[in-house]
DNA sequence: CTGTTAGCGCGTTCAG
DNA sequence: CTGAACGCGCTAACAG
């Protein structure tokens, strides 16, 4: 008993008309389904004319293969997982761009899993969603708690490679811009516009790419011959109101400062909004990321540029090359950083 | 070369290679696969102490459903797919948090989308993407331009919801704000604070949002008994730079301009940069959106609220009625909008 | 209530 | 070079 039986209407609603498939191109064409296959996906060889004739019979009919059923069959469903904290966080959306983009130019669809409903989500990720392997490969941009379930799945066969923060043992392939380099040459132009007593607001010391800022903040220091004052740097969250509330507590214990180095732009404009218009006579800020509202503060904020967009593409890169490579190439790439010289420093044009 | 290798210790080691499948557990249970099947899904009737059997087994094997088989056999993926032009539009990471948020509590999955690489993406995707039929449901950000390609497929069965923009004759369930009521309270606070040449940088007129938000601003007007003057509306593109442009030309023309309607905020703020000091002692600027950014210019824009957020987790609940309801419901949401008062307009705190 | 039997659409053995 | 089977993992028809 045919249920297929084209001609009969089962249901009167408006459904879809049933989607041509490689055996209706069979059909067709007076070939087998196995043929069709293969001229589809040039595995093995087949005879020109033959080919030609598929190709154009498919054409004909609209023939799109079904994910579902390629997925099933060959184990792999060209998708790529991205697991990111929150797309609030100005910086992500560049990535997500580059990564969107990068996705798409191969053949590839995007799947986005955001965790900012907290540890609950986080936890089911790891436990039902990828196991159910609807992805051939994870980027990964997530606070440091998460990786070691993960790495876990990375020796189990899936590729993932983690964006922006390598603190862990990289272990894993990454992603990540010059931290140290970029902070160290923020550091540097507030030394050279004549600052000594800067001040650092800190993101959590967790996150591999803080601890690098960090020291590239000191070997500027060094390199100046300016004593490392730990008094100076402050914890804060990587928020505005952390950035305002981190400056407010500095300036009144210590009126000596006049600068500030701030790991990322939310951070500096938070301190900006306290400072007020000491900025940039008096004290000079300076950011992290290089976000699209940098430009959109008064003064425009001086800030170091991560390339934001380009570690999406890489990411993603590497990613491809691990599955369709096979190979679990463990590779970290680091990407270049450089500050962009607003108003919120003083001084005049310097620097790059 | 062997992936056959691993299987020797599969038995003794937790972690298999061969991923466990309703069949495993089956065999450990000494059930059938249908009936393994039916207890995961509580479809049937199944008796009590076989149901806690099997799970009780699919638990300690690790059992995890797999996506592509599912997918395959039942037609439906679990997944919504968002289609958007490019993720770099302040105004869209909200609504993108909103529906990742939504999805994920649905238990589904989010495919994302980007045409951010032109319309050479847009056609490969509803040619080739969408008829692969990775997802049961699409949310639609797009430029109008796209819509009637999608709207045959909508016909053929894929549930589509379009955000933001329903100026196309409402065949389609879609979910916007009060544009009108939004650009009415704008306009109203303008005209209560006494300004009278209200300029207006408009959108593209070709989108649906962009004609609700000038007839609103032209209903304040007639409330006022102020005359609508053409020539105070300028047409721009959204973006900031297109502000500058537009309001530079508009008061070289005609200096009499005592505050500008902008209909979303990157062109307020594009318009506030043009305006400098002028802003809001001479010139009040309201914007459109609420975007992160509009509390970070100095002076802190006025501005209409968009629920941007409960826009995009309503998209999703509206698609997953469709699928789930299995009816294609043809609704229309419109969200309320509300006026933002901060510093951009000068005179006091007012209105809502 | 449960087991048996068929496929979903595709890629990949095997024969010819 | 092509065709005929088989099965990926799962659910939906029928029996019993």
């Amino acid at each position: 008993m045919d249920k297929q039986a084209a001609g009969s209407q089962s249901r009167a609603s408006p459904r879809q008309l049933r989607r041509t498939t490689i055996d209706d191109i069979a059909r067709a064409a007076g070939l087998a389904k196995a043929t069709v296959s293969r001229a589809l996906n040039g595995r093995d060889e087949v005879h020109p004319t033959t080919r030609e004739r598929v190709l154009q019979t498919a054409s004909e009919l609209g023939y799109v293969p079904q994910a579902a059923a390629h997925a099933l069959r060959t184990g792999r469903s060209r998708c790529l997982g991205l697991l990111l904290p929150s797309v609030q966080w100005p910086w992500l959306v560049d990535v997500l761009q580059g990564v969107a983009d990068a996705v798409s130019d191969a053949g590839y669809t995007l799947l986005l899993f955001s965790t900012a409903k907290g540890e609950q989500t986080e936890r089911e990720f790891v436990a039902k969603v990828l196991p159910s392997r609807p992805m051939d490969g994870l980027l990964l941009i997530v606070p440091p708690g998460l990786i070691p379930s993960i790495r876990d799945l990375a020796a189990h066969g899936l590729p993932v490679v983690v964006v922006d923060d390598r603190g862990h043992p990289a272990e894993l392939p990454s992603v990540s811009s010059a931290n140290h380099q970029g902070a160290l040459l923020a550091t540097r132009h507030l030394l050279g516009l004549g600052r000594r007593r800067i001040a650092v607001v800190a993101g959590p010391m967790d996150y591999g790419c803080c601890r690098d800022r960090l020291s590239g903040y000191r070997e500027a220091l060094d390199e100046a011959s300016v004593a490392f004052d730990p008094s100076l740097v402050v914890d804060a969250n990587f928020t505005m109101a952390g950035g305002r509330t981190a400056v407010a507590s500095l300036v009144a214990r210590d009126p000596t400062i006049d600068a500030v180095f701030a790991m990322n732009d939310l951070m500096a404009i938070g301190a900006m909004d306290v400072l007020g218009d000491r900025v940039p006579t008096e004290v000079s800020v300076v950011g992290f990321d290089d976000i699209a509202a940098a430009e959109l503060t008064r003064p425009q904020l001086t800030t170091v540029h991560q390339p934001l967009y380009e570690m999406g593409q890489t990411a993603v890169s590497l990613a491809l090359d691990a599955i369709e490579g096979g190979t679990t190439v463990q590779q970290n790439v680091m990407l270049p950083t450089r500050l962009v010289v607003r108003d919120s420093c003083g001084g005049q044009q310097g620097d790059q």
